[in-house]
DNA sequence: ATGTTC
């Protein structure tokens, strides 16, 4: 395992490994981190897996990790990676088993004083619309044609089929869709598991929450995005259920039994992967589309269910309820990036990392151009969440990324050996926070202590320039898997 | 993350 001795002190929220430590390294590993971040960082194996993803063929600049970086499957969690395109690999660990998992917050017109009463309510009545937990089964089921048409179409489909309205698409990274995804190139048995999966939440640490703007840090930037204090909102944490779960799975499997073929030699078998100019390479890329885009419609359909779910409670209190955005972070994408002076055009993976372009990106909405990419990095179960945006400087340093929640200090097992669920929520429950499991356990495993601080991390990206904070949301309402 | 070990 790497020790901090080994790290260079680039500033004070900075490390790198040079690329001289391992000789099969291409560029430096870099971590984003206070001394006291880095610290935990160090107790787990994921920066030896960032000196690995530093191996990778075509990667540029640097393998990237954020301060809530933790060990993941090859590749860490809170970790990003560019390949040049189109002589670079994609690697499916570098995006996740959860294809497009990301984050999407909604505005109501409610203060938060005027509906404290019926937040109890609200927190049963979205539980009973928004089925949560494994293998749940939602709204939507299609017939085979039906599902590739909302493989190939996203959230478009949910808004066809009477999922929300076509301005939700503007407020969406992609607009919901990205081209190219391709359901030939996708098992029967990834289509079986999803067709019934649109508008479910999943488990683990997937999410419904119900909060409070607690604290504006930035009032331009919130007054851009339609948010002010005490205002009440809908925060949205899930992906691409056992949908993008299978895909990642088949071709996991099919690069792993393929690496020889490529001719390519990596230290973990998680980095499996292939060239992007190889028909392997290209039906992984459109099937991961269309894992995307099913996470994407999954969200769409989320926020419909949402919106009669405050209907139901609070009438025409709740007023009209708005997408402010929808984050990915984990996703591979293609985008140009200024290299060595250069344009490129480089495949951006990021998995456990949001996309946070700066001010004046062509791909922001009109509304969000100058203040940059909203970014939603949610806190563990019961603490405050933030709202930040991207900067240029981010641009030039992480390929416009930031980090992407508090990130897990402690593993699910010794949350669960530490933790009392049912003494848990009556203790959020004192402090005004009404939660709804379907497993007692996932509470456990999900609680605060087996997280880091997400103030730190938040605090951490933004002295280190990469993401701005503009406010904080405290929840009142959990809804959990 | 996940029909939580095809």
């Amino acid at each position: 395992m790497i020790r901090k001795e080994q790290l260079n002190k680039m500033t004070n929220f900075l490390w790198e490994i040079p690329q001289s430590y391992r000789e099969d390294m291409r560029v430096p590993a870099r971590v984003y981190a206070t001394e006291e971040g880095l610290e935990a960082i160090l107790k787990d194996d994921s920066l030896d897996q960032l000196i690995n993803v530093s191996t990778l063929p075509g990667i540029q600049k640097a393998a990237i990790a954020m301060p809530d970086a933790h060990q993941g499957y090859g590749f860490p969690i809170g970790g990003v990676a560019a390949t040049k395109y189109p002589e670079g690999v994609i690697s499916p660990g570098g995006i996740g088993y959860d294809i497009n998992c990301g984050v999407r917050l909604l505005a109501t017109d409610a203060d938060y004083n005027e509906i404290k009463g019926e937040m109890e309510n609200l927190a049963t009545e979205l539980y009973n619309n928004v089925p949560a937990g494994a293998g749940k089964s939602g709204p939507v089921n299609l017939n085979r044609q039906d599902f590739d048409r909302l493989l190939r179409r996203g959230a478009e489909w949910a808004v066809e089929n009477g999922y929300g309205g076509s301005e939700d698409l503007e407020y969406i990274e992609a607009n919901g869709r990205l081209d190219h995804a391709d359901p030939n190139v996708v098992s029967e048995r990834a289509k079986q598991r999803g067709q019934d999966q649109a508008g479910t939440l999943g488990g683990g640490n997937h999410f419904l929450e119900v909060d409070r703007v607690s604290k504006i840090f930035n009032q331009k930037a919130a007054q851009a995005l339609g948010l002010h204090e005490n205002q009440v909102v809908v925060f949205i944490h899930t992906g691409s259920r056992g949908f993008g779960h299978q895909v990642a799975t088949d071709y996991v499997k099919k690069f792993q039994s393929k690496m020889n073929e490529y001719g390519i030699n990596l230290p973990d078998r998680g980095l499996a992967c292939a060239p992007m100019d190889t028909r392997d390479g290209k039906d992984y890329y459109h099937a991961m589309a269309a894992g995307a885009n099913f996470a994407w419609c999954n969200r769409q359909v989320i926020t419909s269910e949402v919106r009669k779910a405050f209907r139901n409670v609070l009438g025409t209190q709740a007023g009209k309820i708005d997408v402010v955005y929808d984050i990915s972070h984990n996703i591979a994408k293609l985008e140009v990036h200024e290299i060595n002076g250069n344009s490129e055009k480089v495949m951006v993976h990021r998995k456990g990392a949001t996309r946070a372009f700066g001010p004046g990106h062509p791909e922001l909405p009109d509304a969000y151009r100058d203040i940059g990419q909203p970014v939603f990095i949610p806190g563990s179960m019961g603490t405050s969440s933030y709202v930040l945006t991207g900067t240029t400087e981010g641009m030039q340093s992480t390929f416009g990324s930031t980090c992407h929640g508090a990130g897990r200090n402690m593993s699910r097992t010794a949350a669960k050996k530490q933790v009392d669920p049912n003494k848990l929520i009556r203790r959020l429950k004192e402090q005004d926070i009404h939660i709804q499991a379907a497993s007692h356990s996932g509470v456990a495993e999900e609680a605060p202590l087996a997280y880091k601080e997400v103030d730190m991390v938040v605090e951490t990206v933004e002295k280190a320039g990469i993401a701005k904070r503009v406010l904080q949301m405290h929840p009142a309402a959990v809804i959990k898997g």
